[in-house]
DNA sequence: AGAGGTTACGGGCAGCGTAAGGATC
DNA sequence: GATCCTTACGCTGCCCGTAACCTCT
């Protein structure tokens, strides 16, 4: 009775104000939340929640109940985090990831992370950055490798990686001189990353006050179309090396020496600040030791 | 997962040292106990409870997380203190009761507490003082009303009356003289509680000196008995007037005017002390009002 | 052999998901 | 009528109690 459970979904509902998007959040059905709130009211004999108004809101004994209820939690997870082995943990993390890091360390990672915490279930969604941040924000995801930081109060960051980007081209696309000009690359359609995302921006704007014109931009949110592009000659990508380090290595694709600079692609972890952040905390630590690893 | 009842067992177990006992305490089976514990150490990988040895005891990880154990469940306590509508106290609360309460005020706490509690159930132990004593320290009941206080730095007392003892006997009985000399009343057997209560002792202690020689002492465990032999005229009783009320009022007995006195029976409500006192502590508080109301 | 903890197994009940029912804008 | 919470109901899975087993004194 009062258990763990019921506190921690009357704090979801009471912070997302919403039986719906606390069922979403804790991967139930929301008459399950229905019925712990109404189980929680029951054995307190008290009404928690004023529900009689479009969205949900705290009653003085649900004010109340709040700061007890998120005490116990974090003392639980503290507890958790002081006393069981590592390997104990488990749940479900609902983890988002930009595609870069897919195509780079994210296998090694998943590999290390199912060897570490065997017990921990992993959702992945792969999406850009930008729709990432608002998944986050909107408590549909955990923890998210995304082009950042995110500046948000809610949101705590940690550096994960650096990817320098480089105009990457087919052997079959020549250049006249080296480093290769502004003028000689624009020729070329230059294939990046989907519209609204940072890389794409970043090509755009370099481009954008150059006296020759606008660059002919081939967006895709498509990793693997980018590349495949690239290898068919089509135009010249733009994007980090070390997601086509293979293809480089058998000469299927060459770095362009060119005359200018794209900046680079700094990736984070990010998640929102919980009572209950252990799981995302050292899934966030290990991945920037996986991703130091890797550079 | 581990939830509060998973470190209610296990703090329990720690502090009886003992699977058996604390299936006792907490009204379910030995394997119930043996199940949450692993359970709990499966969950958390840990092992908590040495169990090689004839007693059970802490291993080093089961010392760090009673500490948390014991703060957690000392928070929800007072959570439920704090949150919960008075009428919402439930389980089961067993309580120890020396005669003499039965015999006075109890029923009306019962009702009382019935009104005031529904969901709360009773489990009613009637035993002398020294036993209900025992009793409450083996952890067997969670509160007692008896002759007290007890002095145990692990048990807390509330005082709740005092009644004063008096000589009483059937009109059957002549004296020659009022107020009635010890020698007068010495002829008769004098009848009170068991052999070992506070009364009986008071009793023996009071004519031990006399130059009359010993009494003839009558001790029974049950109180009936002792007003049934002073109503026939047996010999006279040694108890609080109180007791007996409706049949002084009847006229079926009386007070004796004696020119010695017995000193009072003065009761206490006393519990141990414990991270969930809550219960024993408001049920007290309760007993004492009513019996502040008796007097 | 007896006390105490563990393991095995069957049953009961809490809690979930599906689906239908209000209430409020 | 759309959205959100509540109620109804069948079902699954967890946890308990019984009973047999193991271990140590």
């Amino acid at each position: 009775m009062v258990d763990f459970k019921s506190l921690e979904t009357f704090v979801w509902v009471a912070t997302l104000g919403s039986f719906r998007a606390t069922a979403h959040k804790l991967n139930t059905t929301q008459p399950a939340i229905s019925q712990r709130i109404a189980q929680l009211e029951r054995e307190l004999g008290v009404r928690l929640l004023s529900r009689d108004k479009r969205n949900v809101g705290l009653t003085a004994p649900g004010r109340e109940l709040m700061v007890y209820a998120e005490r116990l939690l974090q003392l639980r997870a503290t507890m958790l985090g002081a006393i069981a082995e590592p390997s104990a943990m488990q749940g479900t993390l609902r983890l988002g990831v930009a595609e870069t890091v897919v195509h780079t360390w994210l296998p090694r990672f998943i590999e290390r992370l199912d060897a570490t915490w065997p017990r921990l279930a992993l959702e992945l969604e792969v999406d850009i950055s930008l729709n990432l941040r608002e998944r986050l924000l909107a408590q549909e995801i955990d923890l998210a490798f995304l082009v950042g930081p995110l500046s948000d109060v809610t949101v705590r960051n940690l550096p994960l990686c650096s990817f320098p980007n480089a105009f990457i081209a087919s052997p079959k696309i020549a250049f006249a001189s080296v480093p290769v000009p502004v003028s000689e690359l624009i020729r070329w359609p230059l294939i990046t990353f989907a519209k609204n995302t940072q890389p794409y921006v970043a090509v755009r704007d370099l481009f954008a006050h150059s006296e020759l014109g606008p660059p002919r931009l081939h967006a895709s949110a498509s990793l693997a179309t980018v590349v495949r592009m690239a290898l068919d000659g089509i135009g010249i990508a733009v994007i980090p090396p070390a997601i086509v380090r293979e293809d480089v290595a058998a000469g299927r694709l060459r770095i362009v020496d060119a005359a200018i600079a794209v900046p680079d692609l700094a990736f984070t972890a990010s998640w929102l600040i919980h009572p209950d952040t252990l799981v995302a905390e050292r899934v966030a630590a290990m991945a920037a030791e996986i991703a130091a690893e890797d550079a």
